[in-house]
RNA sequence: UCCUCGAUAGCUCAAUGGUAGAGCACCCGGCUGUUAACCGGGCGGUUGUUGGUUCGAGUCCAACUCGGGGAGCCA
């Protein structure tokens, strides 16, 4: 008899009933009585377990009755309608087999766990309902992501993730490097001499896709990169990792208002894809993680974002009436407590800001006509904050040199980048997703640690 | 990095400066439809580390380590 998937089971059981069955497993609890017992299954394929009846026609009914959680099994009976509330069906094996037993010792309990305790056992916190559900949402997360760029003709590509360019500028860096910190050479000045390095030159792990992701930008068009993205920031917050994932899409022929409505599509379309192909999962969010989740998420799916300018946001924060620890002022960068007022208080949904003071957004954001702007979004969102970072990138040549030498940077640096302006250059922009914060924003798990499999923090690369 | 709170049994938490406890887990027994099963009994501790104050420290003080929350940096 062939196995089945406890997944196709509850997707079909009338195909099922009455006939026999076979599944194998991990023992989530053992319930037992003199002459009968119920054992919790789960095979991984599924959120919910399957609840097995035996008794003591089993020739090994004792050792059964005693085997400790996370046990692996294999059930071959005839799948029942069931009398109990809880479940529709239940499998009443006819024989159980034990694959691999498992200890008394085992450290997850039936019982609630507290997730800082589960992040010490990261190997077995996939195990658990939440991490069940957490990591199957993000891989449908991922798998949405695909579809959606692919449904409308985006090439993906793979930015490289270890760069020879230390320009990216989006924050510190990790070295790459093979040389002896015992024995490092020197130049001639006394300086470390990286041509003797693995590369010849410093080399980092890359920090953003996005100058790479342009270059592809201008020759297919429409293109995303996602994959993983490292910042050697000493942040502690639930919000910040070192080693994370990014969707970078990338938009010719485009501008920030493009780029603004492929935001709000593709959250949207993430969204829809994951209530619909996740609802066991996203229904035990709504009920043990965060109560009110579906009608939140729901509700952005029905609304439109609201689109507010650095400079009204400004102004509507100034005659709130709210007092805020840090003053608002026109040219100051918005502080979290200004973001969150925002999207939480006066708009509760998501709220994209657009076109910040230049003076404190990135080189290759595109100057407005205003010159004192730049065309840059922001998309803030309840409960997580900033999601997506965005622009208009600056595709006319002389404002773009004219914007290096006014952040102080070098043309050499950049010489590849400036290339893209010369030759055909064209309006484009993008944005920059931050994938383990639309799987807390989607979830309602508010610790980034708990929606990376095996996190990397400050201080913290166990596992 | 800064501010703040915390660390006691495997887990979640109690304990006026004066004999360290409970629930769950685990072990033993009971129970013919359980649902984080239930009922009875049992096992379980260098109170994060180091030093200090005190007749006496889980409790007070200092430093450190680790964790939570907030801020900054950002996605």
């Amino acid at each position: 008899m062939d196995g089945v998937m406890i997944k196709q089971i509850y997707r079909n059981p009338d195909s099922f009933l009455q006939q026999p069955v076979k599944v194998s497993g991990w023992v989530r609890t053992v319930r037992v009585s003199k002459a009968f017992g119920f054992i919790e299954l789960n095979d991984g394929s599924f959120f919910k377990n399957l609840q097995i009846v035996f008794d003591q026609t089993l020739e090994n009914f004792a050792e059964i009755a005693k085997l400790s959680v996370s046990t692996a099994l294999t059930v071959e009976g005839e799948l029942v309608e069931s009398p109990g509330a809880k479940q529709p069906f239940e499998l009443k094996a006819h024989r159980i087999v034990i694959e691999g037993l498992s200890t008394p010792e085992y450290p997850l309990q039936k019982k609630r766990h507290s997730l800082e305790f589960l992040r010490t056992i990261a190997h077995l916190r996939p195990r658990s309902n939440t991490f069940s559900a957490v990591f199957r949402v993000r891989s449908l997360a991922a798998n949405a992501i695909h579809r959606f760029f692919q449904e409308r003709d985006f090439v993906y590509v793979h930015t490289p993730i270890i760069t020879g360019s230390d320009c990216e500028g989006a924050g510190e860096m990790f070295r790459v490097t093979t040389l002896d910190f015992n024995n490092l050479p020197l130049d001639q000045a006394g300086n470390i001499d990286y041509s003797q390095d693995f590369f010849g030159k410093e080399a980092n792990l890359t920090v953003s896709g996005q100058l790479e992701a342009e270059t592809f930008c201008l020759a297919f068009r429409n293109v995303y990169t996602f994959g993983p993205t490292f910042r050697a920031e000493n942040s502690n917050t639930p919000r910040h990792a070192a080693e994370f994932w990014m969707v970078e899409p990338e938009i010719a022929f485009a501008d920030l208002e493009d780029d603004m409505v492929l935001a709000e599509e593709m959250l949207k379309y993430i969204l829809s894809y994951c209530l619909e192909n996740a609802p066991e999962e996203m229904e035990f969010f709504n009920r043990f993680i965060d109560q009110g989740l579906i009608k939140r998420l729901e509700h952005i799916i029905n609304s439109d974002f609201v689109r507010l300018s650095y400079t009204e946001a400004i102004g509507l924060l100034q005659n709130s009436g709210q007092t805020f620890t840090y003053p608002v002022k026109w040219g100051v960068d918005l502080q979290t407590e200004h973001e969150r007022f925002l999207t939480e208080q006066v708009f509760k949904k998501p709220v994209f800001v657009t076109d910040y003071p230049k003076d404190i957004k990135a080189f290759y954001m595109r100057v407005n006509d205003d010159q004192r702007t730049v065309a840059a979004m922001d998309l803030l969102v309840p409960g997580v904050g900033e999601i997506i970072g965005g622009s208009q990138r600056e595709e006319r040549l002389e404002v773009l040199e004219q914007r290096l030498r006014d952040f102080g940077l070098d043309y050499d640096d950049y010489w590849w980048y400036l290339d893209l302006r010369k030759y055909g250059g064209v309006k484009h922009a993008g944005f920059g997703l931050g994938f383990e914060r639309l799987i807390m924003y989607l979830t309602g798990v508010n610790n980034i640690r708990d929606v990376i499999p095996f996190p990397r923090t400050v201080k913290s690369a166990e596992f």
